[in-house]
RNA sequence: GGGCGUUUAGCUCAGUUGGUUAGAGCGCUUCCUUCACACGGAAGAGGCCACAGGUUCGAGUCCUGUAACGCCCACCA
């Protein structure tokens, strides 16, 4: 039972991971009778780098799937990979330089395949190396056959219950991806434009204003609005228009949608020019008059600009329209003032097209949709109000077909007259393009049309429950459902989160799970930049982390080398759920200090450790033992509320508060003494402390392991691992302290010592003093009832005082406090007196009132409950004085031998006269100590002595 | 314009159901080589808890309002 000096963390992670890996103890059990508790795991899109992002939120994940593990759940924590659908078409055109418009679609979808299996192993990598515990033998991917019949399984049933629609209207459309796409995958952006004011003209020559920003959508355009109550303009209303340059005419109509304060007050209606136009288009039973072709081509309408793109065409016919007087006028919009509807995925600006799609029914269901969110819990709880607001603001059912082709085909088939012909479950996954209907409901299979469009990929990442318990499969898992949580960020719940409960509830009529889990995003910290000031600005703001700025300063490969995998882990769950978190290497190199302290605490326990066998019956422990136990079991209910709650930020914090002040700066300093003793009579009060020690340090390292697997593994399997049994600690059940040790006595008594030991310390470390330097009597006066739990620690006292003698008294009076400088060098004294009378004048009377001792003592500002007086060895001092004159001396006698201060040396000579050599001689361990070397000599003949010059006589050399 | 969130030490953040004297880590100051650990320890400096009202014996915590910042949505002629 023992562990080596140093930690070689990159070693055991690899080597415990493999352990972990080889043994299969993440293997979820179907079998199982635990109770379940199964994980809707987010598959990562893969479309290029691994993000710091993806460590921070899988991370937490993580955390809980080995909690619930560790609690004895039969956890399911799978994983999978979101690579079907445009992102990896986008991904695999950019990385070979290749349109899929331009090749057999085959081709093309094999290429997609290569590069996502290629960035899947990169994935896949990442996560292992941060210990992640999925079940990696089971990992699923959105484009495999499974999952495409699962996914054309889901479109069959809404098909069949009428929750889906194919229909022609006009949708949100791609002009550079070519396709159509659903109103979550829109992003605003930023961009300046040209507000452009030219005139119309009514038949009979009256001009008629109207502003634009998109005068290319003139020769689309296909009426003009005035508000019914616009008093300046409402007499055009009913009379035609000609538009300018195109020639075309259209009829001026009124609506109130026409807001007389914006531009002119009279609006153009174009095929789309946005969504207020499709809303005209309906109402007013408009033409359909699209000047652009798909590819984001102007067509044949627009005359002599035939052929040009979109952009290129409204700068020729604004600089036609300028040329023919036709523009009066021209403002600039500013970029931070205008908004332009994006397609999230390219950045391409929205179009709109009147295109025949399919959707999923959302609009109707939203009430429905509303209950069912509020039937799953969020958190955090706020994250659920987001949930709702998107549902209420839904204006567009869920456009689901694309025009693309690596994704999943939709299975059906149309006959010449339109009638939808589905296939059949048993012949999934279907490729209508090569596959016929299995019932071709007595059309000739010759004649029916294949759909070649394919599902977008949210139809199938929405699927991820069902994927998960395998929806129809033969391995089929119908009681994981609902299942327990689903882990995401904030900013998919109107997509990811939405999507599926929409799912669940047309395909179940339940929720997808239980517990929705929303985790922030990582951002960079504000940072001080000094070279910035020149433009008043001496912070850079907390902000987005940036690819082409940063570089791969936030690369996770780069800092799992640097930092090791647990100080990651530990610095990811370092935010509160759901908030952001800036990002700070700093922290992560805090979290890599823990880890050294773990280890070291761990060696110490270990050393003391060597043959105890807790099993062997429990000693009789003493208080501080109790004291420790106790605040150990509030640590462990605080840990395991917090879990409840999926928050591993407080359940953490707890723990390492416990872990480091408590327990190593104080409960070990405080068994040392019963530890090291060598009395017989203090054998059983070791015992005890050994015992409490095995406890606690396995204790401890359970409550760890979710966040620290490797570190906790290693010191597990070196430790405990043989008198446990447990194969590894990752499936040992957390420690539980017997109530029977619960004693709000001995908490009592603990703080009241570490009262004590804080007044003691602060005397020391005020004075200068070392604190291993011995005191001579301690005094300590308190009430009645505070001195009798004090002497339930009495020997802890001493000890770690290092005290020679301890005496309780019982409070009687209030002190006066004088403070002054002691002569000869000693330090700053205070001095209490029990009444104003007989108090001492000044500092010098106090020493005259000692004999052998200066009284020092201090008491507690805090409670008042404690006064303690501290005499001090006056040799002790005396000697501590000598070595810290003598310090600076030796460092100078040891440049001599080219040594720094910090250096070792063979012999350090002391000259001294009588008096102080008697001081110095009975504990040359101090001198020894200053100097670092191997051993003192006293007044050794025949050296050549660096002379002191505060003390006649005295003087050093040293020897190398 | 609407909704949500945030605002606590120089920085990053905790702060349980309102309860004595508001905490941690990093950074800063002084000291201490002590037999687990200097990647350590001790002691300290540093806060009008954004602002203004209110409820209460008592407010960082509850209510109202204001401001700044962030996110989401809407607006886009």
């Amino acid at each position: 039972m023992n562990l080596p000096a140093n930690y070689e963390r990159a070693a055991a992670e690899a080597k415990w991971q493999k352990f972990w890996d080889d043994s299969k103890i993440y293997k979820f059990d179907p079998a199982s009778k635990a109770e379940p508790f199964t994980i809707d795991t987010p598959p990562p899109t893969v479309s290029g780098k691994l993000h710091i992002g993806h460590v921070f939120s899988y991370t937490q994940t993580e955390i809980i799937a080995r909690y619930q593990r560790q609690l004895g759940k039969n956890v399911l924590y799978p994983f999978g990979f979101d690579d079907n659908g445009l992102p990896t078409e986008i991904l695999t055109e950019k990385e070979t330089g290749k349109k899929g418009a331009e090749m057999p679609r085959e081709e093309f979808v094999q290429l997609c395949e290569a590069t996502s299996a290629k960035y899947r192993t990169q994935f896949r990598d990442l996560w292992m190396s941060l210990g992640f515990s999925c079940a990696w033998d089971n990992v699923y991917s959105t484009i495999s056959k499974s999952s495409q019949r699962i996914s054309q399984r889901s479109f069959l049933d809404l098909l069949k219950k009428d929750k889906v629609d194919y229909r022609s209207m006009p949708t949100l459309w791609c002009v550079k991806c070519q396709t159509s796409f659903a109103q979550a995958e829109v992003d605003d952006v930023n961009k300046g434009t040209i507000f452009n004011y030219l005139n119309f003209s009514t038949t009979d020559g009256t001009l008629i204003p109207i502003a634009t920003t998109r005068p290319e959508l003139l020769p689309a355009c296909v009426a003009m609005f005035i508000h019914p109550e616009n008093a300046k303009y409402k007499h055009l209303i009913g009379q035609k228009a000609v538009v300018p340059l195109f020639g075309h005419q259209v009829t001026i109509l009124a609506d109130e949608k026409a807001d007389p304060e914006k531009g002119t007050g009279i609006v153009m209606c174009c095929t789309f020019g946005d969504v207020t136009d499709i809303e005209w288009f309906r109402k007013h039973k408009l033409p359909n008059r699209l000047a652009f072709t798909r590819d984001g081509k102007m067509n044949e309408l627009a005359g002599e600009f035939a052929g040009l793109g979109i952009e290129e065409a409204r700068k020729v016919i604004i600089a036609k329209l300028l040329e023919a007087g036709l523009i009066f006028r021209q403002e600039e919009i500013s970029a931070e003032k205008r908004v332009v509807n994006t397609h999230e995925r390219c950045g391409t600006p929205v179009e709109y097209l009147d295109t025949k799609q399919w959707f999923i029914k959302v609009v109707d269901a939203k009430e429905d949709l509303i209950k069912q969110g509020e039937k799953v819990n969020w958190f955090p709880s706020y994250m659920g109000k987001r949930y709702r607001d998107w549902v209420d603001n839904l204006g567009w059912d869920w456009a689901i077909s694309r025009q693309r082709y690596f994704g999943v085909p939709i299975p059906v088939w149309y006959a010449p007259d339109g009638t939808i012909i589905p296939a059949d479950d048993s012949q999934l996954p279907v490729n209508p393009l090569v596959d016929k209907p299995l019932d071709c409901k007595g059309y000739d299979p010759a004649t029916l049309i294949p759909e070649k469009d394919v599902l977008d990929t949210w139809a199938t990442s929405s699927i991820t429950p069902e994927l998960n318990w395998r929806w129809g499969e033969k391995d089929e898992m119908p009681q994981l459902r609902p299942m327990s949580m689903r882990p995401q960020a904030h900013d998919i719940i109107r997509t990811w989160a939405f999507y599926t409960i929409v799912k669940s509830w047309f395909h179940h009529g339940d929720i997808p799970w239980k517990d929705a889990v929303i985790s922030g995003h990582v951002i960079k910290k504000e940072v001080k930049v000094e070279t910035q000031k020149v433009e008043g600005q001496a912070f850079e703001r907390k902000s987005k982390i940036s690819k082409s700025k940063d570089g791969d300063k936030f690369s996770p490969l780069r800092l799992i080398e640097e930092f090791g995998a647990d100080a990651i882990r530990y610095w990811a769950t370092s935010g509160t759920l759901g908030s952001d978190i800036a990002f700070d290497e700093d922290e992560i190199e805090g979290s890599s200090k823990l880890l050294t302290k773990l280890w070291n605490s761990a060696k110490f326990a270990a050393g003391f450790l060597q043959g105890f066998d807790p099993k062997a019956g429990r000693p009789k422990l003493e208080a501080v033992d109790l004291w420790a136990l106790t605040k150990f079991d509030a640590v462990i209910k605080n840990y395991h509320a917090a879990f409840a709650k999926h928050e591993f930020f407080p359940a953490r914090n707890g723990l390492e508060q416990f872990f480091w002040s408590d327990y190593c700066d104080n409960y070990i300093e405080l068994v040392k003494d019963r530890l090291y003793s060598t009395d017989p009579a203090d054998a059983e009060r070791a015992r005890a402390a050994k015992w409490t020690l095995y406890f606690l340090t396995l204790g401890q390292l359970k409550l760890f392991a979710p966040y620290l697997p490797h570190i906790t593994e290693e010191i597990y399997q070196g430790l405990f691992a043989e008198l446990e049994g447990d194969k590894s600690i990752h499936i040992s059940k957390f420690p539980v302290v017997e109530s029977s040790l619960v004693s709000a006595d001995a908490a009592k008594a603990g703080e009241l010592l570490l009262e004590v030991v804080t007044l003691v310390r602060g005397y020391k470390s005020r004075n200068n003093y070392s604190m291993k330097l011995a005191i001579d009597k301690l005094t300590l006066e308190a009430d009645e009832d505070v001195l009798t739990d004090l002497k339930l620690v009495e020997k802890d006292v001493l000890g770690i005082c290092k005290a020679n003698a301890l005496i309780f008294s019982v409070k009687k009076t209030e002190f006066i406090r004088i403070s002054g400088t002691m002569p000869a060098g000693i330090g700053n004294v205070t001095v209490l007196a029990e009444n104003p009378t007989t108090a001492p004048s000044s500092i010098d009377n106090v020493v005259a009132l000692t004999d052998n001792h200066i009284i020092a003592p201090a008491f507690t500002e805090k409670t008042e409950r404690i006064a303690l007086a501290i005499e001090m060895d006056k040799a002790a001092l005396l000697r501590n004085e000598v070595v810290s004159e003598l310090k600076p001396l030796i460092n100078e006698a040891k440049k001599a031998f080219n040594l720094k201060a910090k250096d070792a040396c063979k012999v350090l000579y002391v000259q001294a006269p009588v008096d102080l050599l008697k001081v110095l001689e009975t504990e040359p361990g101090q001198l020894e100590a200053a100097a670092r070397s191997e051993k003192v000599v006293f007044n050794a003949e025949g050296k050549t002595y660096l002379p002191l010059a505060s003390r006649p006589g005295m003087g050093v050399a040293v020897e190398n």
